[in-house]
DNA sequence: TTCAATAGTTCCGATATTCCGAACTATGGT
DNA sequence: ACCATAGTTCGGAATATCGGAACTATTGAA
């Protein structure tokens, strides 16, 4: 399998960011990413709050995020590795990413009431 | 005519404000009414770039604006005024508008090649 | 009050996107 | 070679977007 395509940091659109983080599940899967550094499988993070994610769904939105720079891909054997690209972005657009996720754990904490 | 819709700050979510401003036109619309601080009428942002917005794309994005709770807009004899209210979201999201319209004058500075 | 001009909204068909089950592909183990 | 696991692609239904044409709201003039 040819490895996939994941943009160079000087080619990342914010639009791009942006619609993918539009989307609360992505953003949550995101967020996982994120916080774990590296998330083990897709499968990893096919459950979001309370909702199982179907997997072609879940591949859909690892492509979205992947194609948008915000996470890179990696086949490790039969599983793919996801990471997170969190500081590369943060250089090219500083503080975007961090007061995204905020805005989303402030809405999150919320709403659970925790 | 009823006074249009506005959401109130605390029930403004992140994800609509993503949304809103995940299209590159309405972003510059918004950053146009930001700037400005209060545009008068939707055909002041009409052009965007060197491209014309019909009139009906306008008022759909302009609603968008709206209901994500981005600006306010108010009807003064026969044209609309539309405010930014950045102020009030960067309360409940501190630095989320302004990291994202740094993004995305970031890549417009860089395009232009100004 | 009637008419025209201006500013924006709504309608609706064409196009594009999203969602997800089913079928398919890729890799590792036996 | 075969099976199991992990993920991708296909395809069609549901949904969203775009924009021209028709419509509504307001002001000002006759």
């Amino acid at each position: 399998m040819r490895p996939l395509f994941h943009p160079s940091v000087e080619d990342v659109r914010p639009e791009a960011i942006l619609h993918a983080l539009s989307d609360p599940e992505r953003a949550a899967i995101f967020a996982e990413i994120s916080g774990a550094g590296c998330v083990q499988a897709c499968s990893a993070v096919a459950v979001v709050g309370d909702r199982t994610i179907p997997k072609s769904s879940l591949s859909h939105h690892i492509k979205v995020l992947r194609e948008a720079g915000l996470i890179r891909c990696e086949r490790h054997g039969v599983e793919m590795r996801n990471h997170s690209r969190c500081g590369e972005i943060d250089g090219r657009f500083p503080g975007l990413l961090a007061s995204i996720l905020s805005a989303y754990a402030l809405v999150a904490r919320k709403v659970c009431g925790g």
